[in-house]
DNA sequence: TATTAGTTTATATAAACAACTAACTTACGA
DNA sequence: TCGTAAGTTAGTTGTTTATATAAACTAATA
């Protein structure tokens, strides 16, 4: 093993204890004392340790160890996501935990001012800093597709040419990383969800669109020009009433926006604007055919992923879910009777998951461990029900 | 750099050149040339290298290289397939040419009678053999479940409770690997079709059920307990004249079993017996329906996996496919409709595919090059058509 | 003579090893 | 109860060993 490759393994055990020791990681890892003490020595001098406190001896006796831990004062990263009508942003410590969370309306959809606004959050969080390396990396969470750092297509925002991943890097002289939202989530769910080792799951996301993310093998999986999940972009038939329909796209039936307009028509703007959705949902028989439908196709297309990527769970990625409960107790429904055996997760605090997943992209890129497997703790506004 | 790396890195560059040297491989490697030069006497001393030719100088003059290669008498490995009614094996060199193929039919289909045919045929070669190290490996291509080579579902097979893998290694001392029919014939396309670099794709394999394998990442991907790509189990309806039908496996409607099952009992065991298959589809309508409907659900499942993976191309291997090419073009055109984007190819030598794979696994586990991409020949008796 | 292939020798890096110090627990005798 | 010896564990400090690189070599070419 190399010097680098020792390196990085000593830092992944400093990273996924809670607290460890110099002989404990030399005993995990398999190394001889001398190399962690000197691999140690490294670490420290860059700012990476934090000493916690000193352990307590066996019963046999023995010097007392050094309890440590990776440093999350080290630096910080953040990550935005760039709604509708919001600009979600959110800054992490390098180990993962929440620094600040913010959800702030956009204006005007105009890409510039959004960029200015970024601009101003991360500044205003560098004037704050108190770690030792201060930002880190930059991570924006993508609605569409996106191959190797590069957005092929956004068909949510339109991004006028510009480069974001440029400008940033060249503002801010830290590295920019671009994800697909889908792919973030289960990013999320494969490194924060770490009560069991789950090495293949997919995740599906119902936001504007419908989106699905695969880990397949304890990595991210992006397919051919990161086509992988693109799930939203199958074709259905709208066969409503016993007669064939047109060939549509699912997500032109059953991602929230896509819901949220079926309801509005069928209700009238004004009485959607005042009525909660989930009396909406309990008063009329209309919307919950229209609920009842995207419960079925949405099932048949977690079905259709479960059969082919055979994970070992299902996440689901839903601020509607969460609103309306039945909504998703229907989907669960649905995928039984087509047979479905995997269990199924459905993700409380959804606006978060992909911020949360880009976090910790940005922190493998920074610490260069992609490709390790760093385990971060379940933020406590967020829970994973059945 | 370890020691071990560079040597599995010098390995595979031996393996995926046609013929190199070794200023080469140091070139390539990026590694100095004394470093290559010890390796290759260790490589050397354990018998993989074959010195071809001496090379030509630059125009520059220069001292002309010594060319060597893989020398494929290292040894070899042999692969089995046990079908319905035949017992095929392969025998190949550990550069993955072919020594000897074999189909012989099986009269009974008792366990223990296979066993000994397998027993012998190993034999016989054992005899024959003229490579240094004889036999290094014996794979099985398995029809069901295979996980952490283990088999968990064996539908067409009655092991009575037989540990293939154990009996063997015991009987012959070399390693015995187990894996999927159709996760083998992934591994053929990927392993053996190298003009282009396909590190995504899926591999649809139609013989007595319906399976998938599945390359994400440049490797294998099994899911949890294997069961990626079990798209034979997929549910659908039997929704014949309209109304409702029951839900019913995909493989019970369109693997090759099932639907000569139902060929032979729509024209009669007699007829069916006598006829080519390409010519009762020619002269009956109602056959071709059969065919036609068989199209339609392929296309179908076939699209749900192009969308879910979003790979780079599509294998079809179906000998079914070989006698009735009306049947595949047929595929394609619904494929097309439902609006599939990606490049398909089918196999002609679909018996071959899953063989080739096993060599390939095999060798790989025997150069302990796992996680390497080791790239074989095309073997001419194979053809990959659009 | 310049150039390239490949080997030999010397040197630097880093991992393992062995022996060390530091700091603890337990057992036991006075 | 105290004190001390024996045993255990954490972590450091030379020393040895493995291995990659660099430099200097030989061999063989245009």
């Amino acid at each position: 093993m190399s010097r680098v490759t020792n390196t990085k393994r000593v830092l992944q055990e400093l990273f996924n204890q809670q607290e460890t020791s110099r002989a404990d990681i030399a005993r995990d890892l398999k190394l001889n004392k001398s190399t962690v003490s000197s691999i140690y020595n490294d670490l420290d001098e860059q700012g990476f340790i934090e000493e916690v406190r000193v352990g307590h001896s066996t019963n046999n006796g023995g010097r007392r160890p050094q309890m440590i831990r990776l440093d999350r004062n080290y630096g910080f990263v953040v990550s935005f996501n760039i709604g509708a009508n919001h600009l979600s942003s959110m800054f992490n410590f390098v180990n993962g935990e929440l620094i600040r969370y913010n959800r702030q309306p956009i204006k005007d959809s105009d890409i510039l001012s959004i960029m200015q606004m970024i601009k101003q959050e991360i500044m205003r969080m560098q004037c704050a800093n108190e770690t030792k390396h201060g930002l880190l990396a930059i991570g924006f969470s993508i609605h569409g597709i996106v191959d190797n750092e590069k957005i092929i297509d956004s068909p949510f925002l339109q991004l006028q040419g510009i480069d974001l991943q440029q400008y940033f890097e060249h503002e801010f002289h830290v590295p920019v990383v671009l994800e697909n939202e889908a792919n973030l989530s289960a990013t999320f769910e494969h490194d924060f969800y770490i009560d069991h080792v789950v090495k293949d799951l997919i995740s599906i996301s119902i936001h504007r669109g419908i989106g699905m993310g695969v880990i397949a093998n304890g990595s991210l999986y992006h397919g051919f020009r990161g086509m992988a999940g693109e799930i939203g972009r199958a074709l259905t038939t709208t066969d409503e009433n016993g007669h064939e329909g047109a060939l549509v796209k699912v997500e032109s039936l059953c991602s929230e926006d896509a819901i949220l307009k079926q309801v509005r028509e069928l209700v009238g703007p004004a009485k959607f604007k005042q009525e909660r959705l989930a009396d909406l949902y309990r008063d009329s028989a209309d919307v919950q055919a229209i609920f009842n439908r995207a419960a079925r196709l949405l099932a048949e297309v977690a079905y259709n992923a479960e059969v082919c990527f055979g994970p070992q769970a299902v996440f689901f990625n839903a601020a509607i879910f969460e609103e309306l409960p039945d909504f998703y107790n229907n989907l669960k429904q649905e995928l039984t009777k087509l047979g479905g055996t995997i269990p199924v997760k459905m993700v409380h605090g959804s606006r978060l998951t992909s911020l949360y997943g880009c976090a910790s992209l940005s922190i493998h890129r920074v610490l260069q461990m992609d490709g390790y497997h760093l385990k971060f703790k379940l933020p406590k506004e967020i829970q994973l029900a059945d």
